[in-house]
DNA sequence: TACTTTTGCTTAAACGATTAAGCAAATATA
DNA sequence: TATATTTGCTTAATCGTTTAAGCAAAAGTA
């Protein structure tokens, strides 16, 4: 008959209580009775009552939503990353809105009104590939919510940031493909203004310095890294006139496509070219030969974003302020890049 | 100075009218003149007025908010449906929250509850393989919110449903494999108790039959249809006294897997057993060889889902009511299964 | 006994928008 | 001119919860 839902009202009613005794009987307020607060959870069940999120958030002023934002779910990495970071908020008692960018800048410009619009608590995000106008995260900055960085940062926006050395990564990669015998190294990288990019790069050519192994310009590409490109840049380093005997490229996806384009030239990898991507993601274990990689730990870096956010919104005074954590990466070492095992297809 | 967000309140008083006619004017009441209309969105654009969504949503008892829960979001398909779904979506007002179930039927019921707790005005669906029990889905019925399937579907809740026709993609498949010259074909299929796995098998078996070839039961096998699974049941078809000469399987993950046996066992793909996966999932087109398989029309079926999720908000009184929406499949031939042309690599 | 403190509640005002009802002034109609 | 209608607003209630303030009764303290 009742067509309306249960509110803390008809709990009142039910035991004749004012429906602000209710409501700090399932706050388990101190100044409220076990026994009252033994009755109010029996009518609640009873009357099946369900709290209204909305009003409590108006109230109160907490939506608890977190919002969300990544340049694609669809990878392995950042679905990893939700999923992990969902656990750690959900106990919490938040939940959370997923938004893409789809490496776009407009698109997370739109994110970013729509999840403020939707009063969210707070935002973990990773940049889109274009975004290089900070204005919009420094919008969220200004609201006094917590801002919290992963993978994808900026140093300038001075929050939290979770993420891998990137810069050591580079140094790991060159030091295993130096083992393997490789001496003319080139590297198919992002574009440098994207801050993770940008160290990878710092790493590669400083290790390579390191190692004095020569430093040829023409080894290192700046590169979409997407497979396309990856198959264009590794085009171009095959056409050199020295061409590299090994490359490090700084996505799997890229690396992928540079894989294919070794194999339809019959080049063998890894006994002429070595190959080693970067990411971890499921098709590198796959492909064949299977493709060398850098692990970098997403099920940590979604769990401790989570638990800075719930830090920093726990801190009643929220202050943007830089703290990073940065984690160690692993190198996962397969065939495309290990001479001493045969090409085997798992 | 004011630290506190801009209400209608203050757009109020600075014009020096009442609040309600700040609301009217906003949402263009045909009661307002329009230079009152004029100097409130002045106004607001002048304090960067943003409405409390919390608020209008309390009253109105619409949150604009929709619900979609998904099996995984790092599968092709789904973050394709998703990314077309919150298009159509977000250009009507709405904005979604995402949840992954990981398969787990526990996790969706606590999906469900956590959407229903947040007050969303409607949910879109594909369920988890290991869902039965429907209970959790007729308490959303039963709040009244529209509800839509995609995808994984489930007849017996009479809900609105939008999928491809998997019956039909069958015969496809088989009639594909018998052009090239297939005379045993086997069927590596999901669990018969979920729909589309079930119209798959129901397909396959008639089509075998509709073309007069054997129906051996040891060439039908259900399977959890990971990459895993794809390989223990590729090597229980190749230990058959008789094998196959081609191979159906109602995944690209667990095709993937078949194809790594067959691999490994130096079996020449296409030339002596022919492969066909199914979801056109990336990797498809990156294996060696690559994969033949069907395309699922994700954008398509994100659109429609949205689409017939805003038809269902805008009739008032919403009622459960089933109403399929059955796209036609495409079937990608690629080398896997096309012996005209030669192995290659893209 | 007389006072203070604690306990366990109630009252009532928010939170920020929407909306039914009402009302004066302007305009239209007879 | 008298009445009806329309225009353009205001008033006040409401959505369901939280919470500051208050108050009587019970318990503790001197």
């Amino acid at each position: 008959m009742n067509k309306k839902r249960t509110t803390i009202k008809d709990i009142a009613n039910v035991l004749d209580i004012s429906p602000a005794a209710v409501s700090k009987a399932m706050h388990d307020d101190s100044r409220i009775s076990a026994k009252t607060k033994k009755a109010v959870k029996r009518v609640a069940k009873e009357l099946n009552y369900q709290p209204n999120h909305l009003a409590s958030a108006l109230r109160s002023g907490k939506s608890h939503l977190v919002g969300v934002i990544v340049p694609r779910t669809n990878s392995n990495f950042f679905s990893s990353v939700i999923e992990n970071m969902e656990g750690v908020l959900n106990k919490a008692g938040y939940n959370i809105i997923i938004t893409q960018s789809n490496e776009s800048f407009e698109k997370e410009c739109k994110n970013i009104d729509t999840l403020l619009f939707t009063q969210v608590d707070g935002i973990i995000a990773s940049m889109a590939n274009e975004t290089v106008d900070l204005s919009h995260y420094e919008k969220i900055k200004s609201k006094g919510i917590p801002l919290i960085l992963f993978d994808r940062g900026e140093n300038d926006l001075n929050v939290d940031y979770i993420g891998i050395d990137d810069y050591d990564s580079s140094h790991m990669i060159i030091e295993h493909l130096i083992s393997k015998g490789c001496k003319r190294i080139a590297h198919i990288g992002g574009f440098r203004r994207t801050r993770i990019f940008n160290n990878r790069i710092r790493g590669f050519i400083d290790a390579i310095h390191k190692h004095n192994l020569p430093h040829d310009d023409d080894l290192i590409v700046e590169s979409s890294l997407t497979l396309e490109d990856g198959r264009i840049k590794m085009q171009e380093l095959l056409a050199l006139d020295n061409p590299p005997d090994a490359v490090y490229v700084a996505s799997d996806y890229a690396a992928l496509g540079a894989l294919q384009v070794l194999n339809e030239h019959h080049i063998k990898v890894p006994q002429e070219i070595c190959l080693v991507g970067f990411g971890n993601e499921p098709f590198t274990s796959l492909v064949s030969p299977t493709i060398t990689t850098v692990k970098q730990h997403s099920k940590q870096i979604g769990k401790i974003a989570a638990e800075t956010f719930i830090k920093r919104i726990k801190a009643k005074n929220w202050k943007p302020k830089l703290e990073k954590n940065i984690l160690k990466s692993e190198l996962i070492i397969r065939s495309s890049s290990d001479r001493d095992l045969p090409i085997k297809s798992t």
